[in-house]
DNA sequence: TATTGCTTTGGAGCCAACTCCAGGTCAAGC
DNA sequence: GCTTGACCTGGAGTTGGCTCCAAAGCAATA
């Protein structure tokens, strides 16, 4: 696979595969003779990897780590899964603040439909809603 | 109030807390002759829905279109509520993705539980998961 | 009133994470 | 072999969201 067929296929650009690549979030893709990169579906199995978390707010630097430690092989496994059980939490974490936002949004959403609220009563509606 | 015990009420810094004000993201907050910020229960409720949101992920334009359409006041009710309704949508849609991401660390913990994976299964895992 | 410390402003600086670009190389069709 | 277009690299530029700073004014305490 080229890059052109990568990027189409993970909605990423160029600039962004060769960006993974360049700051370590995904292991050296092999080239071709001539230094084209052709991409196989390991590859494509850590672009898909390192997509998902990154959508999910996980930071570069911790999946920069985490293939590092990957390249350095099985020695590195207990370091590897403390770093996704650290992540796991934080999205868990995340996903909870989220949730309390959303329940606060309904709130607001809810009396905004009940009757086109006055511009001054915004104050009240945060205070009915702590 | 002034700014430092509004700063350590929120755990914000006072550069957020002017940052906040100056970009619009709060309405205007009232001073002493001298020019000094003077907060009052109601800049408080705005700095704790926005800090709230901020958390949340909505992004700074959003907000400070919200608050612009608040201080013109309630003929703009129905375009607010499109927006908190929008940003319901958005962050609704990113726990999911956030949630699925966390399934999918789940199972990749638990390999990595069941035995020290080695490194070279590392694709293997992804694949299982898909 | 003098000192010490808090607050003001505008604007510069910073960080994460891309995104873009120039100048050059490679490859595929004619 | 030549042209045309895809791909390469290193490095500069951009964006969002703060964060820091210098120079100056205000406030509280002695």
């Amino acid at each position: 696979m080229n890059i052109a067929e990568v990027a189409k296929r993970f909605d990423l650009t160029q600039d962004t595969l060769r960006y993974y690549e360049k700051v370590g979030l995904i292991p050296r893709v092999n080239r071709t003779s001539g230094g084209t990169r052709n991409y196989n579906e390991y590859d494509c199995g850590w672009i898909d990897f390192i997509k998902c978390m990154r959508n999910s707010g996980v930071q570069v630097d911790a999946l920069v780590d985490y293939v590092r430690l990957f390249e350095q092989g099985d020695a590195t496994a207990d370091e590897r899964k403390k770093i996704l059980v650290r992540e796991h939490h934080r999205i868990a974490e995340q996903i909870a603040e989220m949730q309390r936002t959303l329940d606060r949004l309904n709130k607001k959403i809810e009396l905004y439909e009940k009757d086109v609220i006055p511009a001054e009563k915004e104050l009240i509606i945060d205070k009915k809603i702590k």
